[in-house]
This record gives C-alpha cells, structure tokens and sequence, in this order.
DNA sequence: ACAAATTATACGATTTTCGTTATTTTATAC
DNA sequence: GTATAAAATAACGAAAATCGTATAATTTGT
C-alpha cells in the first residue's frame, strides 16, 4: 500500500535516467525537467513519485548504498580463504571511494546536508558490517585476536588516504605495484604468523 | 595592437579552465561565475576579454580546430612512407571524431549556431588540407591516379560511419580487429598494386 | 608613491527553473 | 461501446539563478 512505487514503471525510468545524469554532471547540474525529458516522463508524474530534486537524488543515493553495502555482503560470504575475502573487501572499498568520488566531485558536497547524511550512513553501516567481519576472521584464527576491530577498521580507513598519498606515490608509482606493497604491509602486520597465502608476498 | 590577449596570464588561465570545464559538461551547464572563480580571475576581467559565454565557447572551439588541423598536417610532414602517413590521418580522424562526439554529446549543438560553424569551417579546412594530401600521395605514385581526391574523401568520411556500424560490429566485435580490417579493405581498393607494407595485410 | 590592472561588492535586468493548475489524451476495466 | 484511472500537455506565477554593468577598494608593477 503507497509503497506501489518501487514496481511502477515511470518511477524506475526516473530513478534509472536520474542515476545517469547525475553521477555525470552533479546534482546541482541537472534539472528535474530534463530528466524527465530523457526518461519521457511527464513533470506531472514526476511530482507524483518525488517532492523536489533533492528528494530524487536522496533516493539515488539511498540505492547506492544499498547496493554498496551488499556488494560487501557478498564478498564476505564467498566460499573462499578469509585472507581472499579480506582483499576482496579492500579492493572493493577501493573501488567504491573512487566511484564516489567521482559522482561527489563536483558541487554535489555543498549542494545539500541529505548528501553528508548518506555518507554517515553509509560510513556507520559499513563498519559495523565489517565489524562483525573481522571478529568471525579472528574466530577463525585467521586474524590476530589480540588486535581490537576497531583498530583494524581505523587501519583500513587510513589504508586509502595512504594509497593515494603522494609519498606512496613517490616510494610506488604504479598503482597495482603500490596496492600490492600496501596489501603486503598491511597483512603482515595483521594477519597470525604463518597464514600467508600466494598473492601478498614479502620482497624475494 | 590590442590582440595581446593570447600571452595574457588571466586569460589563458580562463581559456584553460573554460576548456576543461565546457569539454566535461558542456557550454549550457557551466556559468561564467564558475569558470571565474575556478581560474582564479573576477568576473570584471572576465568581460574585459570576453563579450558573453559564447565568445568564450568559441575562442575554445576555434582553438580546438586549430590543434587539429595542426597534428594532422604534422602527421602528412612525418617522414614516413606515404601509407603509413595514410593510416596515421584515419586513426587521428577517427580519434578526434570521438573526441568532439564526447563534448557535443550534450546539448552543445542546440546552445548555438556558432557551433555549427565551428563544425562547418574544420570540415573545409580539413578537407582541403588531406585533398592536398591524397594529390601528394598520387604524385608519389602510391595512391592510383584516376581516382579523383573527392572520391577518397567521401570514402574517408564513410569509413567512420561503417567502423561504427552495426553490421561492422556484427562482423568483427573487437574495435582493433575491426579497423584493421577495414584499413585493409580501403587500401586494397586505394592503392596501387604491389605497394603493400606491413600493417594492413591479407587474410594470410 | 604613482598608475594600471585586478578584485570585491552590489545591483537591476533577464533568464531559467520550479512547483502547481486546469485540461486533454491515453490506457484499462467493465 | 462507456466509465475510470493514469499520464501527458500546456500554461502559469513565484522563486531562484545567472547575466552584464557600475562603483569603490585593493593589489600589482614600476
């Protein structure tokens, strides 16, 4: 009941051309008659589904978390190593804040407080999810549990600023040889002491 | 005197971010204000080199033509063989075409006529520059001599239609595989006999 | 210290965008 | 067919953004 929306047709038109237009060119760039112009919906339906522009992107936003959030759901849940999962879960993180930065690089920040809100949620959701993550890897034996989660979660969060840092960038010019560097690093200084399995080796 | 604009510091710095921001969005989403405030230069100098948005547009546009027409005639005056010189110009049309796909993609096209002249004068410039060429390369004795200049250029204009046709597509998938085959088809039919050098070859 | 160039600020005029309204068209069920 | 719901169209005033300009203050270069 009033929830009909997410099934309607117009509706995902909408959100669909809404998700195109305004990872591309920002919020503030795009005008709600344009999308509906490009999903050939009329302003009229519009305003059915949506109260204002920032009520469409909100949404968008909200999508994008979730599917963020299940993305490392499922990287959590494959049936592989918990070291692979480990990778697959910073890889992703990665992967996502460059996506992100992408969309937020415009003007998207200043555009509206519903937009720091979908960070904070994102940022509080995620690590409660990695969280429990890394206390099933220290239960496994796979993760010292001596270390605290909150710790590791600090350490991966630096992780990327350290990625990306020009320092790094000055020891290890190329990308995949610095994450590999990075991986390393972190791994052994994580991981209990004769885990290590092939792709993070030490120097030889 | 009075056209000292071009080794202006503000200026070129507008020229530079005007580029960047037009290219990435367009003419209608950028504002003069942005672009101002992002090259670091106030709106007051802003008018005391440009009339409005669209002179500035097309200084950018005139500029653009300018550095096309220029590589492609560094390209004829490489000291190459005249096929391979051949090759360089359809692979730089088929790169700058892509190139203006991407910034006129949006709504550049409807914003003003100017543009359209933009396109109309690079047409015509070009064109004379490679019917030079073709004549050149006829001299030499690598391109046949009945056919006439105006058949090769329509023939180049139509080789970037098909290499982004469906039924191409169909035919070879891979873009690579694709327009090596279609290199090798127009040489077969353009050049003289025997000339045949590396790249484009037969089946084989 | 002077002149020239650039900025900062403010402003009215214009244009764009918004959100709503009344009306017509289209699709769907009966 | 007709009735009913959903959507599209067109028009609109209100609000906001952008434009282009005028003025005074500031910075820069000499």
């Amino acid at each position: 009941m009033g929830e009909t929306h997410l099934d309607n047709k117009k509706y995902q038109d909408l959100m669909n051309t809404a998700r195109e237009l305004i990872f591309k060119h920002g919020t503030k760039r795009v005008t709600i008659e344009e999308i509906c112009e490009k999903a050939d919906v009329s302003k009229m339906t519009f305003y059915k589904f949506f109260r204002n522009k920032n009520e469409l992107a909100t949404r968008v936003l909200s999508e994008l978390n979730d599917r963020i959030l299940k993305e490392q759901d499922d990287i959590m849940n494959r049936p592989i190593p918990f070291i692979e999962k480990i990778k697959g879960i910073i890889n992703h993180l990665i992967k996502t804040s460059e996506e992100l930065e992408d969309i937020f690089l415009d003007e998207m920040w200043e555009y509206s407080e519903d937009f720091m809100l979908f960070f904070n949620t994102l940022k509080k959701e995620s690590y409660h999810l990695i969280s429990d993550f890394i206390k099933q890897g220290q239960q496994e034996g796979v993760i010292r549990k001596t270390l605290k989660p909150e710790v590791i979660l600090y350490l991966i969060e630096k992780f990327q600023e350290m990625l990306n840092s020009d320092r790094m960038k000055a020891i290890a010019p190329d990308p995949h040889e610095r994450l590999d560097l990075m991986l390393n690093l972190t791994f052994y200084g994580i991981i209990d002491s004769k885990q290590q399995t092939g792709t993070a080796q030490q120097g030889e």
